[in-house]
DNA sequence: CCTCTAGCCAACAACAATTGTTGATGAAAT
DNA sequence: ATTTCATCAACAATTGTTGTTGGCTAGAGG
């Protein structure tokens, strides 16, 4: 569900009109997708296309599109909830200077954590995140 | 440095006192080490002993603690900060109900991330989140 | 023993990210 | 046309954490 038609029906379908701030803030997190922006850098996007566009509107509408399983949002401990364009599994490269972020879509072979440490646990998933510097923290 | 005539050393070594409110905060994070406790409940803990210890003061032993390579503190989007009392590279069950974490020492096999995709990142370390539901929050 | 200093305390304030609230305005759907 | 939903501005509140200040206390070094 990464085409705007998409996405229309998707919110009438759960009596949800279509507005012009959900269509702004859904095209702006897709273009952004790859920065996996935070809510205060898409409302900082938005607002050049919509100066009003309030703070509070942009969580509303972001918390929606994730209700849509349209984008996904994620905490690596970087202070901020940043928000993923692909809602499917996939791991991260972290920078530990500046919190920069990237996808990576690679095949991690499952990993099989044995019953005497699972405890009871019920794996549902299994996230990498890969720690180290950018190119320009390097630098 | 799991044992506190170690610790009492290191901290020394560091120029720092040895006080009964660092003896304590050390002693219980070891016993809470399990669970990863946040600042929070390790004073929570605390007071049961020293009912005037201070939660600004259990934050800044923990931040000295963590400077002494002594504890580990990690985020894995649970709202707070966690502490491991290992502080070497392991992995991480958590339950996406309760915040429940888990140490899981697994050997995870090192995952290439294509140069196309590192886009001059160096990866440093590989972490794994497992998340899934603990035993309780399944009953 | 005495002094100096680090550590701790309480009591604040500030912070950042996020969520809740309210009442008014405007636009969509019926 | 009417009803309902969305949004807005302007706030307040929350949570976890860190900074500040001034005063008290205890330990280390002489």
């Amino acid at each position: 569900m990464t085409n705007w038609q998409g996405i229309e029906e998707a919110f009438r379908a759960k009596g949800l009109r279509v507005t012009p701030q959900r269509s702004l803030v859904f095209r702006i997190v897709q273009k952004m997708g790859a920065e996996h922006p935070s809510a205060e850098a898409v409302h900082l996007w938005a607002t050049r296309h919509m100066p009003t566009l309030s703070l509070r509107t942009v969580y509303a509408i972001l918390d929606e599109l994730e209700g849509l399983n349209t984008i996904r949002s994620i905490d690596l401990g970087t202070g901020s909830k940043r928000f993923c364009v692909n809602p499917h599994l996939h791991h991260h490269l972290v920078c530990d200077r500046c919190g920069k972020i990237k996808d990576v879509f690679v095949d991690v072979p499952p990993v099989e954590v044995p019953p005497e440490q699972r405890r009871g646990f019920s794996v549902r998933q299994q996230e990498v995140v890969f720690r180290g510097q950018c190119a320009y923290c390097r630098s």
